[in-house]
DNA sequence: CGGAGCCTTGATTATCGTCAATAGCGGTGG
DNA sequence: CCACCGCTATTGACGATAATCAAGGCTCCG
């Protein structure tokens, strides 16, 4: 199946981009690390690279794998157990740790879906740096803002979208990072290997394990994508697209 | 249209007891800032500080009134109307603006809820002041993460919260967090003026104004708070904290 | 081969959204 | 001054969406 084919749909997603004002890029690469040293880490799927808790010693930028960050609230209530939830996925140039910075804790953890490496950067060494290179400063402050959006769209999805549009967003977000990472230009790879469970996808989108799975048998009943097991190639975007 | 009660005066006068929660001081501070004079700006209620789109020129800092900031997502779907939601509500000493350093441009709508002052802070100053001084560059970095971790609470709580639940929560935080702007030490104020509607209320919980307007009968009829318009007071914390 | 974890599907229930009616409050203008 | 209007809030009835409970099949791995 080739992607993107399409030319109604390549319009649709410039229209989309201008009117929301360039879609930012999001989990941007910190490309300015890049020529530095850092030490890297290599992980197994279920390793955390931190808890919720610790002390925040580095940030780290995923170079290969996947990982995914759960946060924990106490849940207002005490004898019931704590709400928790997976807020967020992260592939290959993205950065984790940011959430620490303001308690100098973390305040979730991040756990590897399957066997990676990420390079480490202490953010002793990290701050003396941005003082010194404006650029470098500058991606940072900028890396942390589109964190801040892609929380806020997280919550803006939770708040409107039913069940069938969480799943649908969810997808096409998932395949245009994982073009993103793979650095094939302007292609949109139409077979995805998920690396979480349901009950991760659930948890990130605010559903049951069982309505997730509902969901993607729905969808592809009505052909947009196929689906089998944790393979799921996209067959129509524009589907999805329009939830 | 309002009653013709300061909202602001209300808010300030009244405070209760001790006993703060082991929350994190989200919303930080700006304090570095305090010592630059910076300008201000004075707005009417349903004045808008910035809107979504336009290119970023300075982060505010609340000096008093309270702000809400509206995203607007350009819904997966062209024709049908985009969703929309109310992000955030602002009090004094909390930052605005922090979601648009990373494309350049605002992602959201600020409108004010009632009169207040603002602080302006220009980026272009902002950014070198950063670099001289690392105690401010570390407290810019710090809001910037606490509102990471603010955005990552809303989707945790949209996520998995029911409906009385979620409107507890939002009653103890802004109360919490109107003490702190107070600056009244651990002192919880019982009476609260709320600035906002329930629709307001609602599209921030991700709930449909008249499910708030249950909630808070409902809390009202367990004892929980006294309710009359947007007046509440506060009457048994506990019962809010186990929802 | 057996077990554990994961996924799918069905039946039932509960929560919350939708639609509708009513009431209050404040501002406006006759 | 009072009547009217717009906006906000409350409450009820109904229905839809998604959670819960339950059962069965699948794959992977010891």
């Amino acid at each position: 199946m080739e992607p993107s084919l399409d030319p109604a749909a390549v319009n649709r997603r410039a229209a989309h981009d201008g009117a929301r004002g360039a879609m930012p890029t999001l989990h941007v690469r910190f490309t300015d690390a890049d020529a530095i040293p850092f030490p890297t880490r290599t992980v197994e799927r279920g390793d955390a690279l931190y808890c919720a808790g610790e002390p925040l010693r580095s940030l780290y930028t995923v170079q290969s794998g996947c990982f995914k960050t759960v946060a924990t609230y106490p849940s207002a209530d005490d004898d019931s157990a704590p709400h928790t939830q997976v807020t967020g996925f992260h592939l290959p140039n993205e950065t984790l740790g940011l959430d620490g910075v303001c308690t100098g804790r973390h305040e979730s953890d991040a756990v590897a879906l399957e066997p990676g490496v990420v390079r480490i950067m202490p953010v002793g060494i990290l701050e003396p740096l941005c003082r010194e290179y404006a650029a470098m400063q500058h991606e940072l402050l900028a890396i942390m803002s589109a964190e801040i959006v892609r929380a806020s769209r997280l919550a803006l999805m939770l708040g409107t979208m039913p069940a069938r549009e969480r799943v649908a967003a969810f997808l096409l977000d998932f395949s245009e990072r994982l073009d993103a990472s793979a650095a094939s230009p302007g292609e949109h790879a139409a077979e995805l290997l998920l690396p979480m469970t349901r009950a991760d996808i659930g948890s990130y989108l605010g559903l049951e394990l069982e309505t997730v799975s509902r969901m993607l048998s729905k969808l592809q009943r009505q052909g947009a994508i196929g689906l089998n097991g944790r393979q799921v190639r996209i067959v129509d975007r524009a589907i999805l697209e329009h939830s």
